[in-house]
DNA sequence: GTCTATAGGACGATAGAC
DNA sequence: GTCTATCGTCCTATAGAC
C-alpha cells in the first residue's frame, strides 16, 4: 500500500554537484550583499533546499564562506590556465604562486583582465570581499591577507627585469587593476575594462 | 519623596551635539562591517541610547546612511579647503565639483592623498560602502555613482592641457588611488600610501 | 542527504509615557 | 529627546525522524 521503503535508490544530487550548486548560488549572493548581509536562507531557496540541508554540507556560514573561496581559486587556476593558451605546458599552476617562468608579466595581466571582463560577477565577488574583509575579525581576513601578498610577490617576480624596484611595480599595478575594476563594476556599459587596462598598460611598462 | 517632575531642565546633550556624535560612531561602525552588517543596537550602544533613541534622530537605519554621507561630504569638504591652504581664497568650494582655477592636478591629488593617510577610518568607510554599494538596491547606490561621475569630471577638467584625453587620465589617476587606499588600509604598517602615491604620480604625469 | 521542528536571539520599527 | 514595551520578522544552528 505505501511506497517502498527504499524509494531513494540515490541521492537526488550528487554530493559533488551539490555543493557545486551551492558554491555557485553562494558567490553570486555574496557579490550581490556581501558576506554580512548573506543569509542561509537566501542561499537554500537558490539551491531549492532547506536552511539545514545546506548546512549538512557546509557546516556552518564561515565554512560556506571559505569553502566558495577555495571553490573559486580552483576555477580560476583551471581557466587562467587555458587562458594563457592550449597545449602550453610550462605555465604556472597557479597564478598566484609559483614557476612563472616563460610568462611575461604584461601579457599575464592582460590576459587576465580579458578573462575578467567576462565575468564580472566573480570580480564583483572578489571586490566586495576584499573591501568587507579589512576589518581583522571577518572570516576572510587572512585569506585576502594572503592572497594579496601572494599576487604582489608572484607579479614582483616576473617584473624583476623591468625596473629596480619590482614589487613597488607589483604593488602599483595590482592597484590599478583593482581600481579599474571597480570603476567598470559600477559603469559596466561605458567602461571598457581590456581597453583601459592596454591603455594604462602602455604608460605604465614603456618607460622604467 | 520621589525625583522632581521636572528633572530635566535641558535635554541630556542638544540635538546638533547629539546627531553630530551619531554621526562619528556611525561612521566608525560601518567602516569596520558596512552597512547591511551595521545594526542600531550597536549605534546606540556606541552612544549611551537605545535604539529608539538613535531612530528619533535619523528616522530610519537608511537614513543614518545618507546623514553620514551628507556628514562626511561636509567634514571632507571643509578640510580640504584648510589643506590647500590657509588664506588662499580662490579654492574651490568643494573637492567634487566646480572652479578648480588656479589648482593644479597633481598637487590636488597629492594634497588629497596626504589628507587620506591621517584618516584611514573615513577611508575605509569609503572604500567599504563603494564595493557595497555596486549593488544597486543598496541604499548609497546612487550616491556613489554620483560621486564617481563628479570627481572624475572635476579632475579630467584640470587635466586638459596634460593630455589628449582628459577623462581616461582622469579615470586612470581615480583608480590607482583607490587601489592603493585599499592596500594602504589592508597592510598600514608595510605600505607609506604618500610615498606610492608619489612614486606612481611620477610616471602618471611626466610623459603623456 | 534532506527534512521538520524548534531553540534562542538579533533585527528594524512603532506606540505611547514622561 | 529619551525611554519602555512590544510587534513581527529574520537569523544561525542543533536534534532527530526518515
Amino acid at each position: 500500500m505505501n511506497a517502498p521503503v527504499h524509494r531513494r535508490d540515490r541521492p537526488r544530487l550528487r554530493s559533488a554537484e551539490r555543493r557545486h550548486q551551492i558554491m555557485e548560488v553562494t558567490a553570486r549572493l555574496i557579490a550581490e550583499r556581501g558576506f554580512w548581509g548573506l543569509s542561509l536562507q537566501d542561499v537554500a531557496d537558490g539551491c531549492g533546499l532547506t536552511v539545514p540541508g545546506v548546512l549538512h554540507h557546509v557546516g556552518s556560514k564561515d565554512g560556506l564562506l571559505i569553502a566558495v573561496l577555495e571553490y573559486r581559486d580552483r576555477e580560476d587556476a583551471r581557466s587562467l590556465r587555458s587562458g594563457l593558451g592550449v597545449g602550453r605546458e610550462q605555465v604556472p599552476d597557479e597564478w598566484s604562486q609559483g614557476g612563472p617562468e616563460g610568462v611575461d608579466l604584461r601579457s599575464l595581466c592582460t590576459v587576465t583582465m580579458r578573462r575578467n571582463a567576462q565575468q564580472p560577477e566573480i570580480v564583483r565577488l572578489f571586490t566586495v570581499l576584499a573591501a568587507e574583509s579589512l576589518a581583522p575579525n571577518h572570516p576572510a581576513h587572512d585569506y585576502f591577507a594572503g592572497r594579496q601578498a601572494r599576487v604582489v610577490s608572484s607579479f614582483a617576480a616576473l617584473a624583476g627585469e623591468l625596473t629596480d624596484r619590482p614589487e613597488r611595480l607589483a604593488a602599483h599595478i595590482v592597484a590599478l587593476m583593482d581600481g579599474l575594476q571597480l570603476q567598470w563594476l559600477r559603469a559596466p556599459e561605458s567602461t571598457d575594462l581590456v581597453r583601459e587596462w592596454e591603455a594604462v598598460a602602455a604608460t605604465l611598462f614603456d618607460r622604467r
